[in-house]
RNA sequence: GCGGGCAUGGCGGAAUCGGUAGACGCAAGGGACUUAAAAUCCCUCGGCCUUAGAGCUGUCCGGGUUCAAGUCCCGGUGCCCGCACCA
């Protein structure tokens, strides 16, 4: 019998037209809807042009979520937007003089129609792109509730100014201290900047992490160290003698028990000390200025040699009345962190030791790592310490050998000691800084706020919102074109009405990610939100995404409902129950720094020897094949899915891009295995063409047979076992378990079946296809309608197993003798200890091995082992 | 430097609480069908063996706990990720 071969490009259209003129995958969020809801969401994709496999992997992942929750009775929420603000659009402005809203919608509709190629079951009448006004005039409502309740602030802050392209740049865009794009020398500058109070939330953000138990450990962590809590000591040293009206200054240290080890202090330049004292002293004044020259990029900091400039004021050590420490300047202290002046231990410190080492001061330990305790001598030769002397290690009762378990205790303990002598207090310091969200950009959302000579910074009345962007711009000129508008920038003060400028500055598009996920549930309201419909959907249920969002996006998406409840649009602390960080899509690469990089098309591949051997299809050069990297455009690696899916079908690519590799790890992109994915496609559709008509008539009476019963049994473990593969994102195994069971049904010959495994064939192969329909809903439809169903799969409910076929009746046991296994034992599951023992013993193997001994010990396990120990 | 993770055939990986290591897929080799190819179907597939056996060995390396270790503990090696002049 031949069967025609399944036409995925000419099914799947069909199927997606009918799904959309059906509007399956609408959903009711309103209270009326009587089922439980369930909302999954992919993190919404920057419109970049195209997508690429990295998104075909996340939204599959999504859809097979959506498609089986939907199956298992919920009202499923399942939509998508776009991330549509951001860089991209104003450089593809400049160097293509479009408009960077024409070149954003038309990316987004590039996409869309990319997306709804894959058949995903999103629910479109949900769509929003965050450059939408309708949607940042919402959130500019959310910019004036935050300042009504004291949320956001504005104040002075240090920015990587680039003079020539006249525009604030990020960390990552200064490179080797010059800008990217101009390559400009990058200077520090202050501007007056909006930032949200996110610092206010460090410590309710930082212990919530303990509730959000469907999050990977490793985004927890990561959160919870860009918190960064610590607890440590703030405390005055009093200067010897009062200089530029300072008797001393504060230092903050998470070190306290080193304080016997101090040789010497340490401010920051940007320090009110070091900025009074270098009025007076041209020389720090020089230091200062060079200092800060340095650029912020991390490379740098890490390659930056310690600089110090000796003040020549003295501090009196806190501990001995008899001693002082010289004061410095240095370029390694942060005025942001602490009190922005430390002392230095050089022996307990790696930045002091080298700062110590480099101008000559002192190293002063004060314990000794434990192992050294006997021989302190040993452990001067080993490492950089200068032995203690016992005295001062007795300034408070301290152990000589503070190891890092009970290094804490000490900490603590000296703590207390501190404030028992008023000495300075116990603090607890974060990391967290306060979250600057100006930007000196065009395509963002307008920060909706007038400045008036006369009221000063005027939010703008709700009721002009939304502040629009101008569409008349150009970006021939460098800067922010908002800024050199002629009419938009010029308003009357919304107080008094005199003439009066709006704020320039657009918000980080890191805000328009901070709360999508709300205004899914009622994307065209008039407010931000409806309370009752967002308390009743949030949090998300699954959300699914890159790791590489695991702190930002994350974190500020935590803050921003925290802020939104405050201002009272929902009762929601924390926006994602479920968290999944899935890995990224690889490839081969081909090519090397020198001759460049090779996309595969480009290349003819061929295996000679064993050795893979890539060589120029148009020179026939040959051509390294690299490592195996993230697709990237540098790398020329990518695979376009409109080829593969022009090629082999959505589900096809879906399905390969779910199989294999656990979702949160890495999945190599190998043509190899598409192609088999897409045999497997051919597989079912030959299976079930095979027995579509002998089966498609309904059951029969008939007597089960042992043929009968096992398929059944195969059947109803399928069905449990993927349900609880799906459940569990562990969408590898579940495929696993669809290609053995259809191992199982390809096994049995439709012209040799008997009535009972015909019957069990029409369950078996009905649940098979209700199974693949979430990873690959088209052919699954296409299945379904050639058994003759008239529904749609995509409709069905999920089928429920039978937990009576869904066990063995008899099962077979490993018998070990001293640990390894020598015979199998077919038995009963249910069977006691004693009964498996006997039967076990029994075995000829076992009889052979004993030699007529009694065992020594005979451990049974039921349904798992026997171990025979002799 | 600090914090975290991982290590299983030629490859991706599976193995629930410590209980048959290598499921499933890919690649490879052999065979069938065919004028031929593609497609399809069948078989083999961790290593070793003058004893081919219910044989020995085997989950990065070295120890340990246990009737039993890929899984737990101690020590090491390699790779990956995150953060970082954070006091």
């Amino acid at each position: 019998m031949t069967t025609e071969r399944y036409n995925p490009r000419e099914a799947e259209p069909r199927w997606q037209k009918i799904w959309d003129e059906q509007k399956l995958f609408e959903t009711d969020t309103t209270p009326s809807s009587t089922k439980p809801a369930y909302y999954v969401l992919e993190m919404f994709p920057y419109p970049s042009g195209r997508i690429h496999m990295g998104h075909v992997r996340n939204y599959a992942m999504g859809d097979v979520v959506a498609r089986y929750k939907r199956a298992n009775g919920f009202e499923v929420l399942h939509p998508m937007g776009w991330d549509a603000f951001g860089m991209p659009a104003e450089n593809a402005a400049m160097q293509n003089k479009t408009h960077p809203k024409g070149w954003t919608y038309d990316n987004i509709a590039a996409m869309r129609q990319q997306l709804k190629s894959m058949g995903l079951s999103l629910d479109w009448a949900r769509e929003f792109a965050t450059c939408d006004p309708e949607y940042y005039a919402q959130q500019q409502k959310l910019f004036l509730d935050f300042l009504e309740h004291d949320l956001v602030y504005r104040k002075s802050a240090k920015v990587n100014w680039d003079p020539v392209d006249m525009t604030v740049l990020a960390n990552e865009q200064v490179i080797d201290g010059k800008g990217w794009r101009s390559g400009a020398d990058v200077e520090q500058r202050e501007l007056t900047q909006w930032f949200f109070k996110i610092s206010d939330f460090s410590e309710e953000l930082l212990e919530a992490i303990d509730t959000l138990d469907e999050w990977p450990a490793k985004v927890k962590l990561m959160q919870a160290n860009w918190i960064g809590k610590s607890r440590g000591l703030q405390m005055k040293f009093d200067l010897v003698e009062e200089t530029a009206g300072f008797d001393g200054f504060e230092i903050f240290t998470t070190r306290p028990d080193t304080l016997a080890g101090a040789s010497f202090m340490a401010i920051a330049p940007e320090h009110p000390l070091a900025i009074a004292l270098a009025e007076e002293d041209s020389d720090l004044a020089a230091f200062n200025k060079e200092v800060r020259k340095t650029g912020t990029s991390a490379e740098e900091l890490e390659t930056a040699e310690k600089l110090g400039f000796d003040t020549g004021l003295k501090v009196k050590h806190p501990l001995y009345k008899d001693q002082t420490l010289p004061v410095f300047v240095a370029n390694f202290i942060l005025m942001d962190y602490g009190t922005g002046a430390i002392f230095g231990c050089p022996a307990h410190d790696q930045r002091d030791h080298d700062f110590a080492t480099k101008y000559g001061l002192p190293i002063i330990a004060t314990f000794v790592p434990s192992g050294y305790e006997e021989d302190p001598d040993k452990f001067v030769e080993a490492e950089p310490f200068v032995p203690l002397k016992s005295e001062k290690v007795d300034w408070i009762n301290q152990p000589a050998n503070v190891s890092t378990a009970t290094g804490q205790d000490a900490i603590d303990s000296t703590i207390d000691w501190a404030e028992s002598k008023n000495l300075g207090e116990g603090k607890v310091q974060f990391r967290l800084r306060d979250w600057g969200i100006s930007r000196q950009r065009y395509w963002g959302c307008p920060i909706p706020v007038v400045h008036c000579e006369k009221c000063g910074v005027v939010p703008e009345k709700k009721e002009n919102l939304p502040v629009t962007l101008p569409e008349d711009v150009t970006f021939d000129i460098p800067g922010n074109p908002l800024d050199r508008h002629p009419t938009w920038r010029d308003v009357p003060c919304p107080v008094c009405g005199a003439p009066a400028k709006r704020e320039t500055d657009t918000m980080d598009t890191f805000v328009d990610s901070s709360w999508y996920f709300a205004r899914f549930i009622t994307p065209h309201n008039e407010t931000p939100t409806i309370p009752d419909h967002a308390n009743r959907w949030l949090p998300v249920d699954q959300y699914i995404g890159g790791i590489e969002h695991a702190i930002l996006h994350l974190l500020y998406s935590r803050f921003f409902s925290r802020a939104m409840s405050i201002a009272g649009h929902m009762d929601i602390k924390e926006p994602f129950k479920g968290l999944f960080t899935q890995g990224m899509v690889v490839h081969e690469t081909y090519g090397n720094k020198d001759m460049g990089w090779f996309q595969p098309a480009e290349l003819n591949i061929d295996e000679v020897d064993g050795t893979r051997i890539a060589k120029r299809l148009d020179t026939g050069e040959i051509v390294p094949i690299g490592g195996i990297e993230k697709m990237s455009k540098s790398k020329r690696n990518t695979v376009d899915p409109d080829d593969i899916m022009q090629t082999y079908g959505a589900d096809t690519a879906r399905w390969f891009m779910l199989s294999d590799s656990p979702p949160d790890r890495d999945v190599e992109w190998t043509d190899a295995g598409a192609e088999g994915a897409h045999r497997f496609v051919q597989r079912i559709w030959r299976l079930v063409q095979s027995w579509s008509e002998m089966i498609s008539t309904p059951d029969l009476q008939c007597e089960e047979t042992s043929e009968s019963l096992a398929l059944r049994k195969a059947s109803h473990k399928t069905l449990m076992a993927v349900g609880e593969d799906i459940e569990k994102l562990a969408f590898n195994r579940a495929i696993a378990r669809l290609y053995e069971f259809c191992n199982v049904l390809s096994a049995v010959k439709p012209d040799k079946a008997d009535k009972s495994v015909i019957s069990a064939m029409r369950e078996g192969i009905g649940f098979f296809v209700q199974c693949i329909a979430p990873m690959m809903p088209h052919l699954a439809e296409e299945c379904w309608k050639s058994l003759g169903k008239t529904s749609l799969v995509s409709a069905m409910p999920w089928p429920k197993f039978n937990a009576e076929f869904a066990v063995d009746d008899t099962i077979v046991m490993p018998i070990q003798i001293n640990g390894k296994k020598r015979a199998d034992l077919e038995i009963d599951p249910n069977a006691s200890k004693e009964e498996i023992e006997a039967a076990s013993l029994q075995l000829d193997v076992v009889v052979k091995y004993l030699e007529g001994r009694d065992p020594k010990k005979v451990i049974v396990v039921p349904k798992r082992i026997v171990n025979v120990v002799i």
